[in-house]
DNA sequence: CAAACTGTATTATATGTATAATACAGTTGT
DNA sequence: ACAACTGTATTATACATATAATACAGTTTG
C-alpha cells in the first residue's frame, strides 16, 4: 500500500496536482513501483482532508498517463515498466534543475555562490 | 522605467503572483531601484497582453508590502530602503535553496550528484 | 448470500483567477 | 484650459478548483 504519510499541502497549486507530483515523485524515488496498491479513494480524501472528487482528479490523470490501472469495484494498481520510470526521473531531475537555474540566475547569484548555498541548505546530509 | 521584458507566463500560478515574483527578483537582483518608474496599468496589461485588472492586482499587493507607492493621477513608484532589498534577497535565496533541496532530497538523489546536475544545467555560463 | 468495501458519475455551491466594459477623479504636458 | 495620460472602482461574465451530497455498479470479504 503506497504511503502518504510524507505528504503536505503547503503548495498553492491543486490539490490533484500536487497528489500527481507526490505519486512521480515516489515513483522517480523508487518508493513506488509496479503492482503497488493504491489508498481508495474514500480513504484517501479522508486521510489528507480533502474531498474525494479531488482525489479522483488526480487518480484519473494518473490513468490518462497509464501509472495506474482502475476498475469498478477493485482497488487501483500501480501500472510502470522499468521505461515509464526512467523517463519520469528524467523529466522531474531536469524541471528541478532548470528551476534553480533560473531562478538563481534571475537573482544574478554566481554558480559557484548557487552551488554553496545549496550545499549549506543540504544540512546534515553526511554521507555521500 | 522598469523593464518587463525578460517577463513570460509560463508558469501556472496566477499571473499577478508571477508579476509580484518578478518585481521582487528584480529587487534582489539590483535591477530595480528605489524611485524606479512602474509601466502604467494599462500600459503593462497591453505589453503583457492581460487585463489590467490583473496587473492592477499585483501592483496593489506591492502596495499592501510597501514596495510602490501610488496616487490617483501620478505615475507609480518603487518605494525601497536598503534593508527591505536585503530582507527580500534573503527570502528568495532561501525559499529557492530549500525548493531544490527538499525536491532533490525527494527523489533520492545524493548532494553530489544534485550539485553537479546544477552545474551541468548552468550551462555555458563561463566566468565566476 | 450479504455487508462492506471498491470505482464512477452527477448535480449543486462556493471561491479564486482572469477578462471585459465602463466610469470617475486626479496629474501631466502642450 | 485642454487633451491625454495617470490611479481607482464597479459590475458582469467565464473558467478552474474544491467541496458536498448522493447514487449506482462491480469487487471483495466474512
Amino acid at each position: 500500500m503506497i504511503s502518504f504519510d510524507s505528504f503536505v499541502v503547503t503548495d498553492k497549486s491543486p490539490i490533484y496536482m500536487q497528489i500527481l507530483r507526490y505519486i512521480q515523485r515516489g515513483i522517480a524515488a523508487g518508493q513506488i513501483c509496479d503492482g503497488d496498491e493504491l489508498p481508495s479513494r474514500r480513504v484517501l480524501s479522508a486521510l489528507l482532508g480533502i474531498n474525494p472528487n479531488t482525489v479522483q482528479k488526480a487518480y484519473r490523470l494518473l490513468e490518462e498517463r497509464g501509472l495506474i490501472e482502475s476498475h469498478t469495484g477493485a482497488k487501483s494498481l500501480m501500472c510502470l515498466d522499468s521505461e515509464t520510470v526512467e523517463v519520469i526521473r528524467a523529466e522531474l531531475l531536469e524541471s528541478d534543475a532548470k528551476a534553480v537555474v533560473g531562478t538563481m540566475k534571475q537573482l544574478g547569484i554566481s554558480k559557484t555562490q548557487a552551488l554553496a548555498l545549496i550545499e549549506r541548505y543540504w544540512g546534515e546530509e553526511t554521507a555521500e
